[in-house]
DNA sequence: CTCTAAATAGAAATGATTTCGTTTTAGAAT
DNA sequence: ATTCTAAAACGAAATCATTTCTATTTAGAG
């Protein structure tokens, strides 16, 4: 798994630091979305020093390589999750818990031909997330 | 066409203010997003008293209860456009030009369903965008 | 016209994120 | 194993878009 780890790093052509190691290991085992600082926090004890802003550094790297993926959140806080499916998809975020779940099939190649043929233009990226309550918590009630 | 303003702003639940008409006014006659700032600069000359804070106030809460749109962007600051089309839709943005074009149906609703059935839970809202070049700024060729 | 809740001003605070100059280190080369 | 160097990390400080706060003004109902 951090052989795993280390090569993904390496595939990306980054050098499989330490604290990258750690930092993708903590992400992975996380059910769901983490902030820099929540990261941070917990990844301070298994290090002698660890600077805030590596970690952010670090997940912003692993983010535009993607190693990682970036929660768009409707308090525009930076939150990275990890996934390990390696096609093509998107994701449903439980925003009382921060499970993430697949989205299985996008649909958008088709939109983004329409988009085209209609005004033009190049379609660059998109988004597509659902945001929600996870089964879970929707039977719980509430937000957290 | 002010007035027509003035009678969304009410159906709004909110004062029909001097500023909040010429901020709506302003993002109407644009053709694409503008932020608080660009907003703020452009709006000073026609009162005498305009605070930034007021921009950003009313900004939001006209993107809240829907009479205005927010552009997720990339640098993740806030964006916002005028969009009089109430059908639910989602947008293309030119990152180069900031034109906002609308896309038709985003067949989400099948999607939500489908995340429904085979996880259970609640999708409270989603988020759909594409990213890009309109048609003039892809034929110039870059990003501005 | 009065009255009051809502809206605004404007200065100040906030705080998540980034920058920067220095020090350390991964890993390729020898 | 040792050397070497570009990449990575440190961490204090800066940044700056956005928000907060209190006093003042105003839209619009009655
Ligand atoms: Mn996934
Ligand atoms: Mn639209
Ligand atoms: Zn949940
Ligand atoms: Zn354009």
């Amino acid at each position: 798994m951090e052989q795993c780890h280390a090569t993904a790093l390496k595939a990306a052509g980054m050098k499989a630091t330490p604290k990258r190691l750690a930092i993708l290991e903590m992400l992975e085992a996380e059910p769901g979305y983490a902030s820099p600082e929540e990261l941070w926090k917990r990844l301070k004890d298994r290090f002698d020093r660890l600077g805030l802003p590596t970690v952010y550094r670090n997940l912003e790297e692993l983010s535009a390589s993607g190693v990682l993926s970036k929660v768009i959140h409707p308090n525009r806080q930076l939150y990275y999750y990890f996934c390990s499916n390696r096609e093509h998809h998107h994701h449903f975020v439980c925003l009382s818990c921060r499970k993430v779940e697949d989205i299985p099939a996008c649909g958008i190649e088709a939109l983004e031909q329409e988009v085209t043929r209609r005004n033009g233009g190049k379609v660059l990226s998109h988004i597509l997330q659902l945001n929600g309550l996870c089964g879970g918590c929707a039977d719980n009630g509430e937000i957290r």
